[in-house]
DNA sequence: GTAGACCCTTCACCATGGTGCAAGGTCAAG
DNA sequence: CTTGACCTTGCACCATGGTGAAGGGTCTAC
């Protein structure tokens, strides 16, 4: 199947099937007589596969070592496993880190409520956004 | 005081201050007659401010607005409020996002767990982030 | 007078995941 | 035979918040 084909069977663009393949994510296929590509029907299985991957969090380049392992022959699920790991970590520290902002902008949001105009006018840029607490 | 010197005092490296000035964050500062920028003292506190909004999740762009408002002559309170609610808001979305992920990848967690390498091996790239659940 | 620390400008580069354009070749239908 | 859709490559660009290097001038102390 060319590109085209391709990109209207994985809802992808054929900017972003270049991409990928420039990334290593695809391997180059096969060409036509004339240089067009050629896919082969795993090709879509392949970027499928990228797209839950991605959705489920993992980057591009982690989405990588997944296909460069099976490639390769090897089963990546205990590979698979660190980086979902690594990756529930990350998203552990994320969200501490989020509601810690939450938590911070909601006690300026208090402050400007109470806050006057003019209590601002004096000195400081926004005392609602400079105040120790 | 020259640009090393607000350096220290407000804890940014001076390629930041630079940056800085180039982002219109902070005016161009008055030049010794050598051509070194000669920054007045408030220029400190300006600093001091943009990393506490920054602190608070603002971008450079709204910390820009609130400033430029300031500078003005207004006082930025409802204007910070308005901002502080955007970014209330896109906390609360990255948050529900980011629950979603975690939800999702500790499932992907429990199919590593059970599933053996074999059933991998056979067709899928990787039957447990590939799984529909 | 010279070493070393400081300053200047301009330009390029980092990650991330792509997108868009120009200039050209190809293919199928009419 | 031409039109339009499709394909090729390479290159540049997007946001974000900076960082670093090159190539030069200045200032202070010894």
């Amino acid at each position: 199947m060319r590109i085209g084909e391709l990109a209207v069977a994985t809802d992808t663009p054929t900017s972003t099937l270049r991409y990928y393949e420039r990334a290593g994510l695809l391997p180059p296929p096969a060409r036509t007589g004339t240089g067009y590509r050629d896919y082969s029907r795993e090709a879509a299985d392949r970027v499928a596969f990228i797209r839950r991957a991605q959705a489920a969090g993992l980057t591009l380049a982690q989405i990588g070592e997944v296909l460069a392992i099976r490639d390769d022959g090897r089963t990546p699920c205990a590979h698979v496993a660190g980086l979902v790991d690594e990756r529930l970590e990350d998203i552990d520290r994320r969200l501490d880190d989020l509601r810690r902002a939450r938590d911070e902008l909601r006690r300026v949001r208090r402050r400007l409520d109470v806050l006057e105009p003019s209590d601002c006018a004096t000195s400081d840029i926004c005392s609602a956004i400079g105040a120790a607490d």
